[in-house]
DNA sequence: TGGGTCTAGAAAAACGTTTTTCTGACCCAG
DNA sequence: CTGGGTCAGAAAAACGTTTTTCTAGACCCA
């Protein structure tokens, strides 16, 4: 029986009704003071008859909190999800959303998009950042907002922000001593033009990795933007202009799964003639021909971590302002294994 | 220089600052109403030089709307996401996430969880529910609270509730006639002891063609929550009592991962004694031992029909009531092949 | 010159709660 | 019999915008 004579049924219907003030009403539906045992069932027997139901939006506007959170990525969808959607970005999704939420938040997904949303009129106490970019747009907005932020991953320039380190500079050289003790001589990198801590660190891990072998370094920086396809093309141009290569350490998992069909067409063999090794073990390391070895970034943890930090700094409490993502680990598999 | 005395900055205080009445402050920043050029200016500079952030709870008071839809699954965990946490509810999340930031609608993420949030207090318009079983207790918090709702996937027993039809009868014949064609004469199914229309029709479906072929239809149903270990056990219980038995399909993933388990525990090969098919085409049927013969569900499109569907119900306009999914498409992969 | 229209801004209402403050009745001890 | 305390409810303030209504002056034209 929803009365529904147009207008929303709100407290002051119910307080007219029952000849009573609105305030009577709140507190006997809330409970937090004391009201006649038998008013209150009146209210809420009246509450019940007319389809009363709080209005979530007034309910706020006194703390002025939103109750919820964002999470950010300006990656484009080509690297967090692909076509399949699934991957870095929705793997911390997932946990951030259950940690928020047992803190009494919800989380708010906002994909990389195009048309960004307009920040300012998002409904949000604060926000998660995922691998921002030296010159990030989201962070821009947010911090413009003034609005609370971890970073999911150190943002390069911006040492003093708080984030969750992903310490890249340890993956990727754990990625290159496999590379190395797999039987690779001539290890090639490469990454995403956008400047992520990920990306800057492993390159100076790399440099440092080359020069201390006396292997001439050989890097390639490429448009997240492009994607599987220009993993490839370009892939199979280093293989022309340096047959000698025998291994690729691609950052991205589309740019590795890319350099897997390059290494095809070329008419290498994966791992014997071509390692093949990649950061994120997502869903497409696993459907890579041959499966690629990866690591294991242990991202719902690192996700807690992030919601953690982020919930203190939006009471305005004191907060840790940098903690470490755990150790991370290998999985091996075929794109890499004798 | 953002000003932070205490208070947060409101229109008020430029309003003070300037001389000026809070309504035309309003005015000069939202630009709905002309406000001399000049005033504007300095409206600007003054918002600027307090560091005035206009506050969304007290935007959206008037309107009453959150802008937010929110994603609700009661599967458990283990069987939307399980270890990496990704699956189908983040599959749909992410496509949904971006139709509904194009259409001003941000999506919040509400994972399944014992503590389930408080529905009252969620601030949002409309919900998208996937795979409500028949006494899903969302579906009914949902409904009391009176918010517009798509299924994602029908709830049995709400046949006039909105909802995308995932054509699960379809999907199951699909499976079955693969098995049988990939040479399987005695098929077990496996489901789920949620009352999910995935399972029903697919338990009607797999009745149907046993009955035409004469095969003794061999049916578990078994507890989401028990996850992998449940459907490893259940299988090794189901192989011993019937060694005739040539191949399974299993709805549920990690159902289908474990009954992998059961067989190579068994000392079954797949898929030359065995053949095992799932339904979901994700990460799980992939990452399986052998990898999962699957169903292509087409979750995206799905994702993008449900909120389209759910727009106009916020709006109060009229609405479709159900929608099919894309045609299914199987995906073969080692774990049927022969 | 009187009545109409237009303008830019002021003033007030509205959105729907929650929280704080006020009030009158009652009770009890001094 | 009075002053202070407790009680349940009323009243009012508060939250921060946006929208509607009002107003005083400028302008215009018959």
């Amino acid at each position: 029986m929803t009365a529904n004579r147009g207008r929303k049924v709100t407290i002051l219907d119910i307080a007219r009704e029952l000849n009573v003030a609105p305030s009577t009403v709140s507190n006997a539906l809330s409970g937090r003071r004391y009201v006649d045992e038998d008013l209150v069932a009146r209210v809420k027997a009246t509450a019940a008859r007319l389809g009363y139901r709080a209005n979530p939006v007034a309910r706020r506007l006194r703390s002025g909190r939103a109750s919820a959170i964002g999470l950010f990525s300006a990656m484009p969808f080509a690297i967090t999800g692909g076509s399949s959607r699934l991957g870095f970005m929705m793997e911390i999704a997932a946990t951030a959303a259950e940690e928020s939420m047992r803190a009494g938040l919800s989380l708010m997904l906002i994909p990389p998009m195009e048309a960004s949303p307009s920040v300012e009129d998002l409904l949000i106490d604060g926000a998660l950042l995922i691998e921002p970019a030296r010159d990030d747009p989201f962070a821009q907005l947010l911090d413009a907002r003034g609005l609370p932020v971890v970073r999911i991953g150190r943002q390069p320039g911006r040492d003093d922000a708080p984030a969750v380190d992903l310490r890249s500079a340890e993956t990727a050289a754990l990625l290159l001593a496999h590379l190395e003790q797999a039987g690779a001589r001539r290890i090639a990198l490469i990454t995403a033009s956008a400047r992520r801590a990920s990306h800057e660190e492993t390159e100076a891990e790399y440099a440092r990795f080359a020069a201390a072998r006396g292997m001439a370094p050989l890097h390639l920086q490429l448009d997240e933007s492009g994607g599987q396809a220009l993993g490839r093309a370009e892939t199979l141009r280093l293989l022309a202009e340096h047959p000698e290569v025998d291994a690729i350490l691609a950052m991205v998992d589309v740019f590795a799964a890319g350099a897997c069909e390059a290494a095809h067409a070329a008419g290498r063999t994966i791992p014997g003639d071509l390692r093949i090794a990649t950061r994120y073990d997502g869903p497409r390391s696993l459907a890579a021909d041959p499966p690629l070895t990866a690591v294991n970034l242990s991202l719902p943890e690192v996700a807690r971590a992030a919601v953690k930090m982020l919930i203190p700094m939006i009471e305005g409490e004191p907060a840790p302002t940098r903690v470490r993502a755990p150790d991370a680990s290998l999985t091996v598999r075929a794109s890499t294994a004798a």
